[in-house]
Parts: C-alpha cells; structure tokens; sequence
RNA sequence: GCGAGAUUGGUGAAGUGGUUAACACGGCGGAUUGUGGUUCCGUUAUGCAAGAGUUCGAUCCUCUUAUCUCGCCCCA
C-alpha cells in the first residue's frame, strides 16, 4: 500500500471543520487590519532562501527540499513565506509610490525536520509582512494580530515575549562581546552549546541544558548593546504595546532562528494548562535588510509567522473546540430509486436558491435512511414518493418539531425561505 | 542526523508458534413492505504495516523497509 510521505497529513472529518474555521477567523481579521492578501508560489529559485533566510541558518543548510527541474533549475519548496513575500514585492515592484504594503498570507511550506507532535515536513504557516516603514507603531501592529487572533479564539494568558537584537551595528557588536564572554568557559558548556559558540552564539542563551548556570545569568545583555536608535525604537515599541494594553515581557533571550531579524523580535506564548506548560505559539519580528539584501530598495519591514498545526494542537489540548458546523438544511429522501429524477430537479432548484441540500445516495431503504438522520441532523427532511411525484408535491418535515406537511412544487423556495427565518429567530 | 517504543477490520481494541482471530462501536438487511434515537435477530478481517528468513506450521520468533509516537538537535 502507498502510504503519504513522512511528516505530512491529509484534512478531512473533524479537522476540515476546524481549519476552515480558523481561516475564515484569519480573513475577517485581517481585513479588519487592513492587510491584502498575498500568495507566492511553492517553490522558488534556492538561491532566494540561501540569501534571504541565511547561509548558515539550520533550515537552508539541513532542512529544505531541493530538486532540479527538468530544465535543470535549482529550485527549493519554501521553507518560510517571507523570502518568497520580499520577492514578490521587489519584482512586482511595489515599493514605487513609497506605499507601505501590508499582506497576509496563509499556506503550506516544507522542512525535512523529524516529525513530531503538532510538527510535519509540510506544515502550514498564517504570516503577515508589512513593508515600507520602520515606524515602531507597526512593530506593535503586528504583534497585535496574533495576540488578538489567539484571544479570538479562546486561548487564556496569552503572553508577548520581546526583545531586541538592535541594528546590524549593535548586534554584531553584541556578538563579539558573547563571544569573548563565552570563550573562558567554553569547557563548562554542554556540546551543543560549544557548537552553538561557532555557528550562532545568541542561541546559547537559549539552551534549556546550561540555563542554569551562573555564567548564563551573568552573560552580556543585548540591550546593553544596543545604540541610540536602536534603543529608541525598542523603547517605542513597548509604549506602543502597552498603549494597547498586550501583556508583555522583556526577554533578552528570545534571539530567533532566522538570520534575517533586527531591532524587534518577539515570541506570542500561551499558557497550554493541558500540557502544564507554556507554549510558543508564533514568532516574528522586524527585518531592516532583507529587502536590499534580496536585491530591492532599501525598505524597513516586520512580520510574524504561526504554524497552525502547533495552534490546532494546543486548541485540542486547551480543550477549545472550534468546529464550524453548518448544519444541513434539507436532506432528501426517494422512497424509491424511481423517484431520483424528481428528488434531484428539488435538489438541484434549492441548492441554486442558496439552502445546503443534500440527499441519499446510498440506496438506502427508506427506513434505514431514517436511522442516518440522527447523525446527519438536517434541519429539514424531504420525502419523495410515488405519490408525491405523481401529484408534484414534496412532504416536508421539520427535524425538529417532527411535524410535517406535504406542500406543492412550486411553493418549496418560499416556504423554506420562511421557515429559515423561523429558525434563525 | 541519533536514541526508545509502537503498527491487528470502517473505528476502538483483546489475543495465541498449530484447525472457524474475542469483545464493543459503526455499517448493511430484517422483525415493522410510507416515518426515526429503544429492543431483538442475522451479517460485516481468506487476514494481523510491507517484504524476506527460521519452522512441519508464523499475526506471534529473527532481519530489512515504511509510517506513527516520544526524546535530542532544530523550529515554531
């Protein structure tokens, strides 16, 4: 048997309700914000993610699928949306009229990590970019979605995590001084700190193994690296967080993964009470150069990502269901097979006037039939019969008072219309 | 990439080196030939992840592969 390919699922049942759910809550938030909606393709040239996400970064150098094509292309599946968003912008060239651009996304991208729970090697991820302006209200407005869009749905002590990694200046200052800081102690390090130490030195502030050492505690702190300016949008940022009332923290360990961030980067965690522990829940922040280093004018950028396989996880295990019922309004019933050109010509003249209709197609004895309607729960069922097609009438039966009445042809659009209003009263 | 544990029908699962692989749910049919969540009856895996090996005989033992779960790395 053909199984589907390692760390990937396939969408149906219960979890189709929910995912439509979630992203009909991301639309409607999103154009309550103001942002278009962007989509870029799958795969894109792999030199885009080498410069875009970083040489040295984990995920260009162990984690994304690469493949040529048959025209001999180096192409890679996205292992993030922003690089293909900056892209998109530069070569559409929407940097123009100096307009700010702010877009929102939502899709799959791939990793060749190892799968584990609420993790697969094609995940989906919502994101936001917001191009063109290095004011620090924007840094707050982004951050703003997903707390907001946490809290719409459901989830308790959502939590803003923040930090700053300054300018290019501050931060690569900062590194020397971790460096030099680190370099004595080397030794009392775990392994994967010492390798840490050589390809990114920020994440060893990180590392749950050493967290408790001493010589972590004293480490240098970014925020004493940071320049003026760099200072000043960090500080701006919070007030502007706090004028929107967002819990927050400072956390001088939050460092992110991609090479790409500066000045602001954040972390939304939620206190998951089912797993008795906090969770990272998205991750974002702001990134001055990626649009000149992909190749563009220089233009000031920030954005968020968050996977929804983590969100769905930490929503079943808060226990917050979600699904997006719409209940059937008709299910039809034929007594008979005889009586299916009749029973699909009302099917059909409903489902064109806008009710959710559907019928047996199973075959089913018209007893058994009725057994299913407890699991299919319309709100309305339609018998068709040999009578009622011979007279053109329909005996209609309201699945909740039980009661029902046989009614012509001609009157069902309207009396549906009218009983639906009942309904929704 | 490394380590550990799993994989039995549509679903949840019990089980054993030897004839018909429990039990439950669901499905289908019937008791009730045009009105339903109850009850009762019948039926529902030529097969125990895939392949190879050991054996007179393997779902059970061995090996390989695949996938899932958990941990590390990493990410979010």
């Amino acid at each position: 048997m053909i199984q589907r390919p390692k760390g990937t699922y396939d969408v149906y049942g219960n979890m189709s309700k929910k995912i439509l759910y979630i992203r009909k809550l991301m639309t409607s938030l999103m154009e309550k914000y103001n942002y278009e909606y962007f989509r870029t393709p799958l795969f894109e040239a792999s030199e885009l993610f080498h410069r875009g996400v970083g040489e040295t970064s984990d995920i260009v150098t162990k984690e994304t699928y690469d493949f040529k094509d048959r025209g001999d292309r180096n192409l890679t599946l996205r292992p993030e949306g922003t690089a293909g968003i900056v892209r998109s912008y530069i070569e559409n060239k929407m940097y123009g009229n100096g307009n700010i651009v702010k877009c929102w996304y939502f899709g799959p991208m791939y990793r060749y990590e190892r799968p584990q729970a609420g993790r697969y090697r094609e995940f989906y991820q919502f994101g936001v970019e917001a191009m063109g302006s290095s004011d620090p209200a924007l840094d707050a407005e982004v951050i703003s979605i997903p707390v907001n869009f946490y809290k719409l749905l459901g989830l308790k002590d959502v939590k803003v995590k923040i930090n700053s990694l300054g300018d290019l200046e501050s931060r690569l200052k900062y590194k020397d001084a971790l460096l030099a800081y680190f370099r004595p102690y080397l030794d009392d390090l775990c392994d994967d700190c010492k390798e840490r130490f050589e390809k990114n030195p920020l994440r060893i502030l990180d590392c749950k193994i050493d967290n408790h050492l001493d010589i972590m505690q004293k480490a240098p702190k970014i925020t004493d690296y940071l320049n003026e300016e760099s200072q000043k949008h960090f500080e701006a940022v919070i007030q502007y967080l706090k004028a929107m009332d967002i819990e927050y923290e400072i956390d001088p360990n939050i460092v992110r993964g991609l090479d790409y961030y500066t000045h602001t980067v954040f972390e939304v965690e939620a206190n998951v009470e089912g797993f008795g522990k906090t969770c990272v829940l998205c991750g974002g922040g702001r990134y001055d150069n990626l649009v000149s280093n992909l190749g563009g004018p220089d233009t000031k950028a920030v954005g968020f990502a968050l996977g929804l396989e983590r969100l769905l996880t930490i929503l079943d295990a808060e226990k917050i269901d979600i699904d997006d019922d719409n209940q059937l309004d008709v299910y039809m019933i034929p007594m008979d097979s005889k009586q299916k050109e009749y029973a699909l010509k009302i099917l059909n003249e409903l489902r064109m006037n806008g009710f959710n209709v559907d019928m047996d197609y199973m075959g089913r004895s018209f007893k058994s039939n009725l057994k299913q309607l407890d699991r299919i729960n319309p709100k309305f069922i339609i018998i068709i019969g040999e009578e009622e097609e011979r007279n053109n009438l329909l005996t209609i039966k309201n699945n909740q008072t039980k009661t029902e009445e046989k009614i012509s042809y001609n009157q069902i659009v309207d009396y549906l219309d009218d009983k639906m209003k009942d309904i929704e009263d």
